[in-house]
DNA sequence: GGAGTTTTTGGTAGCGCTACCAAAAATATT
DNA sequence: AATATTTTTGGTAGCGCTACCAAAAACTCC
């Protein structure tokens, strides 16, 4: 026979460990729960007298929104992933900056996530980050696994691709033409008279934009009548050291190049520093060209010329693109291309 | 008179938005949602045959864990709330990376939090992170308002602090004795034979940390015998152009300084390459000292001396330390003082 | 074969809040 | 004063999963 049932008010879980909840605060301000909830959400509903009992039980008790709880109740929460391929990349740190800025201020908080370039690792995260029911997500680059578009379309809610700007994205793109911004450089080195351009870059296996960049750049030499095979390339992550590496590389490979198209400014900042080192005058001897506009760019001798990607921008315009799906309003276009510009220095 | 009321079961909520359920793979596998449940979470619970079935229809329908429902059920989330003052310093940048590799390695996803080394801001954002129910929480630093350090230490789940080790702190501490490593560099200046030894910094209003280096390196310069209120700072954010700035003022007021402590590397460098431009020769004409450990330090022309900060691995530590925590394993001591080194560079 | 133990599977109330429906109170209009 | 409308407040089932309790099945030992 079986044995007798707990009451259901005997059976509780989680013994011991009582938080404060909503129930508690509005039997001590003597109001409904959902008063309670109105006065914390929606204040402007619930008058003036009861909204003031309330804040002062919430106050009393110490109570904190239980927000998962909400959560579940409204299907959603204020979370918004942030996938990203690396968090060693100032690129993209510079992009979780303003992203979180602007959410943080608007409400929201941001769950960062980090794929190491891996698209297997980004479609597991995105399965993962999407069961806390987020308001949206916000995806770095438009290469994604299958899997990851076809779920993410299915979501249903607003999501941002940032970084390059493409044809086919899921919702909403903002960023940059980035094979343009890498013909700009080139261009500017053909236009300044270097005949023997090499592009320099690390990684490149799994920085696809860096390749595209690479393919424009070969372009434009080769439109010049001038060879677009000088690459130079290893598989390091782009840091100072890496620069100086296959700067040091490139020359003793070939030491008639004249210009040097570094796919990323910390390349290129880590060459000068070694040019300077060893007192190979740039852009006298060679000249060189980065892209991203690092600040670090305006103070290296000589200063260097670079495209600037408005990454702060970038990320805030991001937020806000989200922010306005989620408010129901339309004043962005879903696809914003940002510009980046040329940074003319002393380094061409 | 009432109307009728709906039937329970035709009273739904979210019309229109359906998404798989549990309740529907377990349907859809013929076993209960509590073994769909077990098949997802501790597998080792049921049986081979029905876990495969279970993942049949997983995949078949596509079905992702509502992470918030299951977060109200079990009283916690697998988010773990990264708190830091700023998202534009390269410090609290790598700490991030170091924090974020280790919890997403161990299936864990970081909320990340910016105070802009606001208070009360930072007490806002506690009270809003921990409605979310995560596992525990990484805050910077030792200051925090009482209202802050009240509610964590109620909240009775793991806390980390780190950056500067202190006697006080809500659960557990990592990271450096901060006035050490302050000292650190002015014994070595002061070694080095240097008299006039300024201090520059910027934003040390908000920089409690950089104002314990100060007051340390004061005292040993003072111990010395030397003029320790050689200080120049102004309000700016660190970086590059403030360093510049705040050299050429420290210069211009007091020509005959003969070394320089700058507050973190940011500002150091940005004065090395100032002085580059300018002609001014360090070590020669005037000393240069940093802190922190940037990876650029190694770069410049001369290169930098200054004390290195295990960023990277505090966060890693910190993570780990919270982890264990979680796992009910004491492996690390409560207060972890990683250590700072002193790399002697060209530039002193 | 039966008793005892362990493993596997299941039922369901509850986690905390809120969407939905509705009642009560207050205000405006006639 | 009565009626109509608007504002404010309330009841409760449900959001999706799981802790807790329990039953069923499988296994071991005598």
């Amino acid at each position: 026979m079986p044995s007798e049932k707990l009451a259901n008010r005997e059976r509780r879980r989680h013994q011991g460990e009582h938080r404060v909840t909503l129930e508690d605060v509005a039997r001590h301000a003597g109001v409904a729960p959902i008063t309670v909830s109105r006065a914390l959400n929606t204040p402007e509903k619930v008058s003036t007298k009861l909204r003031d009992r309330v804040d002062q039980a919430v106050k009393t008790l110490g109570y904190v929104p239980n927000l998962i709880a909400g959560g579940l109740a409204s299907a959603g929460t204020r979370v918004i992933p942030v996938v990203v391929p690396s968090l060693s990349i100032l690129t993209f740190i510079e992009v979780i900056h303003g992203i979180q800025q602007t959410l943080e201020n608007a409400g929201y908080q941001v769950l960062l996530g980090s794929t190491d370039y891996d698209l297997n690792r980004e479609a597991a995260l995105v399965d993962s980050v999407l069961g806390y029911s987020p308001s949206g997500v916000i995806m770095t680059g438009l290469h994604h696994r299958d899997t990851t578009i076809d779920r993410l379309r299915a979501w249903g809610r607003p999501v941002v691709e940032l970084m390059e700007l493409g044809t086919s994205y899921i919702d909403m793109n903002v960023g940059v033409e980035t094979s343009e911004a890498g013909a700009c450089m080139a261009s500017h080195l053909v236009e300044r008279g270097y005949r023997r351009i090499a592009f320099l870059g690390t990684g490149m296996d799994r920085d696809y934009r860096a390749r595209y960049r690479y393919h424009a750049h070969r372009e434009v030499l080769e439109r010049a009548g001038l060879d677009g095979s000088l690459l130079f390339q290893n598989d390091e992550p782009a840091s100072y050291e890496a620069g100086r590496r296959v700067f040091l590389e490139a020359l003793e490979a070939q030491p008639d190049i004249d210009a040097i198209h570094f796919a990323n400014d910390n390349l290129a900042a880590g060459a000068i520093m070694e040019a300077n080192r060893q007192g190979i005058r740039v852009p006298d001897e060679v000249a060189i060209g980065g892209y991203l506009g690092l600040s670090l760019a305006e103070h290296l001798t000589p200063r260097l010329t670079t495209v600037v990607l408005p990454r702060f921008e970038m990320g805030v315009r991001a937020a806000e693109m989200l922010l306005d799906r989620l408010a129901g309003r339309e004043r962005h276009a879903q696809r914003v291309d940002l510009g980046y510009r040329l940074a003319v220095r002393e380094s061409t």
